[in-house]
DNA sequence: TAGTGGTCTAGACCACTCT
DNA sequence: GAGTGGTCTAGACCACTAG
């Protein structure tokens, strides 16, 4: 009866861990300083290491580390910060916006796609493949679907290689009125190719937004840019400069 | 030498697995469904549970599964859209905002949101905690941290019971004229409170909203809102309601 | 080739929810 | 108490990177 009655909620292994970890990446470590590798840490914490890695997806969720196969585990910079909604609405692919054009197809967009374009399921409109970098990394992938019907004058036009045709339809894009736009963000998982355009393996976590363009009382264009969700923080409104981060930090020397 | 050679690129048995399920939740299950049990899924599949449930946490991930501990697996309903930054921009607590207020305290803010406060570290400043529910279901909790000087009129106020001083601080923050506020969005992991609140386990991935509120030339208020990822699209702009989802699917009769 | 993280297994026990 | 998902173990092998 005289025994010490705590540990009612034993808090699961790599759930203290994790906080342990944390504690130790605030006070102990630097940006960009190399972890011990994963077997090491277990055996000096005392437990396997699957719990040890789930420890450590957590963390990389959260953007404090990131880990590479056959490289070993480092401490993260803190997010970078990413402009995506600014106040001022426009087009995708006018002067001085962040994205690059790498490519373009013609195919039948996704359903859930079709159905925000209001399109028949096997109508096939200009796909534009672009790619977003801040600070050297690919940040974001996008794929912006835009129906014949918004760039009429593209109709009958053959496919010369790609980028020069993607230039082409958001060239026609901009020439209609932009009435407005729409803006979904939502947790995905990457799929194998946007994975590859953005250093990652399949399945890691990204934040997927998903835009709407309205013109001509129609959804004239949808885009759905695909953002790493353990490097980017998105930014909406005025500023987004300003740095956000948890605790005590040091660069590297 | 005449094998065939594919397979060059064998496929993670959990993503396979995780390709299989997801085109059998499209054709074959309705929202609402049971899944069968982790252990005969594994069996039926030929694969360890852990393998299994690889597979299972990216699908409650992107938000196609329900996992409850103690009851079973079932199929997610869509997504629902929550709308999060409305053109007209306010301060919290106005009338028919999506908020219910459940608490306030006093404490010292937590490191990175003194930042954007620009208060010293050891400043205590109003803590307003609120919920929000969507469908019977809460969605968010939020964490609104007012500093003393936002609203002067009340700084030396008792503690009447918590949600009653809530309720004077956003009172008296309305009365400030609001310049301008400043939105990010990130991936996060439910801290305990959170995650008791949105009826998760700790750790489950959260989209985390940062609102900073500016009045008087200086940051008058933070607001941290902890969205449940599994089940919330976050929305942005004019609508916000047409309904956006994956493929075939069907209400359980 | 050595060392890293990524995948996978076959088992065990625990916490929880229902009936 | 029976059945569910959640945690944990100790091992094995694979894919990748770099010296």
């Amino acid at each position: 009866m005289g025994t010490t009655q705590l540990e009612t909620v034993p808090e699961p292994k790599y759930w203290h861990l994790k906080t342990v970890l944390t504690e130790a990446l605030d006070s102990e470590f630097t940006v960009g300083e190399i972890l011990p590798n994963e077997r090491d840490l277990a055996a000096r914490f005392g437990v396997a290491r699957a719990t040890l890695r789930q420890a450590l997806e957590q963390l990389e969720l959260e953007g404090r580390l990131q880990r590479r196969r056959g490289v070993g585990t480092t401490v993260a910079p803190p997010r970078v910060g990413v402009a995506v909604g600014s106040d001022d609405q426009d087009w995708p692919g006018v002067l001085g916006d962040a994205w690059q054009t790498v490519g373009s197809e013609s195919d039948v967009p996704p359903p859930a796609v079709a159905r925000m374009l209001e399109s028949g399921t096997d109508e096939t409109v200009h796909i534009v493949r672009r790619s977003r970098v801040s600070n050297g990394q690919p940040v974001a992938a996008e794929l912006l679907y835009i129906p014949g019907a918004s760039v009429p004058d593209l109709s009958g036009i053959e496919n010369p290689s790609g980028t020069a045709r993607a230039r082409g339809v958001l060239r026609e894009l901009q020439r209609l009125g932009l009435e407005g736009q729409d803006r979904a963000v939502e947790l995905g998982s990457a799929r194998a190719a946007d994975a590859k355009e953005l250093d990652r393996l399949p399945g890691s976590p990204v934040l997927v937004v998903t835009t709407r363009f309205f013109a001509g009382g129609r959804t004239a264009a949808v885009s759905v840019a695909t953002y790493r969700a353990d490097t980017c923080r998105l930014t909406f409104g005025d500023s987004g400069g300003v740095e956000i981060h948890h605790g005590p930090e040091r660069r590297a020397s």
